[in-house]
DNA sequence: CTCCGTGCAAAGATTTTGCAGGAAC
DNA sequence: GTTCCTGCAAAATCTTTGCACGGAG
């Protein structure tokens, strides 16, 4: 079961051609069993060390760096310290709600449509930011 | 000339509800003389130092967040430090080019087509940010 | 006159870096 | 054995805050 666990860690790094480090098996770990999340680097630093209690920040910090390079993470920017996304799914995209905070993966039909209407720009991606309220936060009252 | 310029700052600054001070004509003189940019925090205190030296980088911080909070500015959040945008039109986005990191305002056609595919999100707003290579850039071998 | 904006200095939050020892392959 | 990773501590970067004074309305 944990060993399973490892052993999928292990594989996933390799893929990404990282070496597999006992640091690097607990930070992926943590996305692994969250599924849909959007972590922050200490936050992803307080669940690694209920697996690697010794794992330091500014490892954290240097693999986080690592996994968005090799394509394992993405990032997202809102307000506050950036996060990071595991879902790899090109097609997704973010919510916000401007009450709670909360950032959920959403799905967008149309992209395809957009056109630029500036020449001249190579465009390799593109990310859609939608902000709102979230279900609870829409029945709340105030501001 | 001058005095134009300070008279259409205060006049500005009154319609959005805020007090006319010398610190916040600067400031607002930054932008209005800027045209389409997107400036950070420091930038913004670099240039409205031309016009009034002895502002400081608190006042900026805080008056810059006013700005936002009344709708005089955008934010835009990329890489490193957030940036501000003087351009209100409420149909324009961003293209961020990977490489030399510049910010560039662009215009989408069929943002009206997007739909989420999740229901019971209440939508305010839709950011785009369009990443990719700037017409120097794409002429350049690569990273 | 009252309230709000400003400046200073300090603190807080977030992220990066240099380097020595140790682990991965 | 070679290369790369890790941890520490320090620093760099970016932003916020508390408070006393002074200016705006």
């Amino acid at each position: 079961m944990i060993d399973e666990r490892q052993r999928r860690a292990i594989e996933r790094l390799q893929q990404f051609g990282l070496r597999s480090t006992p640091q690097r098996r607990a930070i992926w770990n943590v996305f692994a069993q969250l599924g849909q999340g959007h972590l922050t680097a200490e936050e992803v630093l307080d669940r690694a060390q209920a697996e690697l209690p010794e794992l330091s920040r500014a490892t954290v910090y240097k693999t986080l760096g690592e996994f968005v390079r090799v394509g394992l993470l993405r990032t997202v920017a809102g307000h506050g310290p950036l996060r990071f996304d595991p879902n790899l799914d090109a097609s997704h995209h973010h919510f916000i709600c401007e009450r709670c905070q909360q950032i959920v993966d959403v799905h967008l039909t149309g992209i395809e449509q957009l056109r630029l209407q500036q020449p001249g720009l190579r465009v390799h991606r593109i990310r859609i930011l939608v902000e709102g309220r979230c279900a609870a936060c829409a029945a709340e009252p105030d501001a």
